[in-house]
DNA sequence: ATGGAATAATGAACTAAATTCATGAATAGC
DNA sequence: GCTATTCATGAATTTAGTTCATTATTCCAT
């Protein structure tokens, strides 16, 4: 009843990525034969062809070429529950896989990472930011280990723990009309172009929080990918952006733009870490949660310097 | 350097379910000899305990929690792919790659659809329409695993199968001076203006097989993306087209046109559906046909509704 | 306490499976 | 055509996994 085996996985990778059998067979270090029995084996077992074989080259059918969808997704994962448990027996035990679900996030992560770095110098650091399943998904799916999220999720295996509080304002040219104002209100936005990480409208605070409840829009909403080069058109006078307060004063020097509170009573919020709950045991995972719990307090110490 | 395999990933989780290797053993119809050994030589190649051994119990280490954890992740999709592996082979599932080579080819194709994806919802379904080296060549290269074509090629490793007749007729308003014409000759479109899909003339069969035999052209030709559009500008009196009569038919109620038959004999054309030789045992495939072939036969009964 | 039942560990014998070796057939490129 | 390369195949061989038989431990009932 079970006749799919690691090898299996391994074989079909590996003649994929080489080419041909022969040169899979080398990779792998085992003779021609060798796949070529265990690979028959298998289509007589499953009762369909992987490959079709045309003339002495190989082409895959759609079942193989499913398998070795599989197979890549598969044997990764082999590859890393190896590596950790060769850490467990090291007693070091850390590959720390972050995946980050927000744009300002990945500013605030960066602050954390340099003092935990030098505080774990084993443990390894992998930053993912595309899910397929969403953060969450990837969370459960054992893709990554610690999820930086503004959304926090009230599930039994999850635990999230609010890490950073801030202040999304309205970033604007230093020469715009409403640079000096207290605040601005939805309509005032009405005729400007907004830059946006390039995220559905549905996951931008300055839609979710600021305009739709107001039921305005912007005159065009503009994606761009990065933070600076975001700054860098509001500071020409291109139009304007949403970010947090400390990430437009961590940039005042180099851009020179306002930051203008959205609203009477301002847009806030929270950044959350997630973590598998039966992970809230592991050393180098706690410690992170600490350290970034313990950092937040003093924001502005950091940034004064 | 690679230890883990499966049969672990099955050990460890029967372990757990069953609470003891004895009973894990008979599950697995092995003896607790062959999981003893097969766990131990594990451990030793990873180098930590994966139980603590306490009494004549096992208790999970930290270590053996994260491979049970890893194993209840991928055993399932090991069950799955084996699954979807023996759908495959059973002709239940794949992936039908259709591609077209006329606009007119489309409509029947959508009419063949409906009733193929319900009698196989396993198949995957896809339709392209732009070949870099032509349809035949997207099928030599397996880019497509079925051609619908008015032009089939004698060809050794291709079959073309003819699924569907029907006679290409020009299309007028009903307020037209030729809508009660029994049939129309080149020289009476010498001054119209003839909608056509946007591909080359060798293409168009008002061309190949009306116009241009008699070194007649229209006054203008435009081009035009859809069929709707198409009908539309012809309604309005703002030009003539050429269509297959039954999809003249089809749109009878939406549009109010005319259609004439083209020249004494009338454009009489063929569909038919290519294939690769090899391809000809695949179930999926051949129902495809099959369904094709036996559709065209009453193309009337069904447009009568 | 103590014997019996059940557990996992161990080493040797055995079996089955995977791998290699040697070879053949097909084919792509020169 | 010829050569080199590819995959397939069958038999021989090696390796790995499994069982068998036994021991040590421990849990539990008496």
């Amino acid at each position: 009843m079970t006749f799919l085996e690691r090898s299996h996985l391994e074989i079909i990778r590996a003649v994929e990525l080489h080419g041909t059998m022969t040169a899979a067979a080398n990779a792998l270090h085992l003779t021609q034969s060798a796949l070529s029995h265990s690979m028959r084996k298998l289509e007589d077992q499953i009762g369909v062809q992987l490959w079709s074989r045309e003339g002495r080259s190989l082409r895959l059918t759609p079942a193989g070429t499913y398998l070795l969808a599989t197979a890549n997704r598969l044997i990764p994962q082999f590859v890393h529950a190896e590596e950790r448990l060769g850490q467990f027996a090291r007693g070091e035990r850390g590959t720390l896989r972050i995946g980050m679900e927000c744009h300002p996030c990945y500013q605030w992560l960066q602050k954390i990472t340099t003092p935990y770095l030098c505080a774990w110098p084993l443990v390894d650091f992998e930053v993912k930011q595309e899910f397929q399943f969403g953060g969450i998904g990837a969370l459960f799916a054992h893709e990554i280990d610690l999820l930086v999220t503004p959304d926090p999720l009230q599930k039994n295996a999850l635990h999230f723990e609010p890490v950073f509080d801030y202040e999304q304002v309205l970033v604007v040219s230093s020469d715009h009309p409403l640079r000096d104002k207290d605040h601005v209100i939805p309509r005032q936005l009405g005729e400007e172009v907004l830059f946006t990480y390039p995220v559905p409208r549905d996951r931008l605070d300055i839609y979710t929080h600021f305009l739709s409840p107001a039921s305005r829009t912007v005159r065009k909403q503009k994606v761009v990918e990065s933070t600076d080069m975001m700054l860098q058109m509001v500071a020409c006078g291109r139009g304007v952006a949403a970010l947090p307060r400390w990430l437009v004063e961590e940039f005042a020097e180099k851009y020179t733009v306002r930051a203008v509170q959205l609203g009477t009573n301002g847009v806030h919020k929270q950044i959350f870490l997630g973590v598998r709950r039966a992970d809230l045991e592991v050393d180098y995972l706690k410690a992170f949660i600490e350290l970034a719990r313990n950092y937040h307090e003093h924001p502005s110490i950091e940034s004064d310097h």
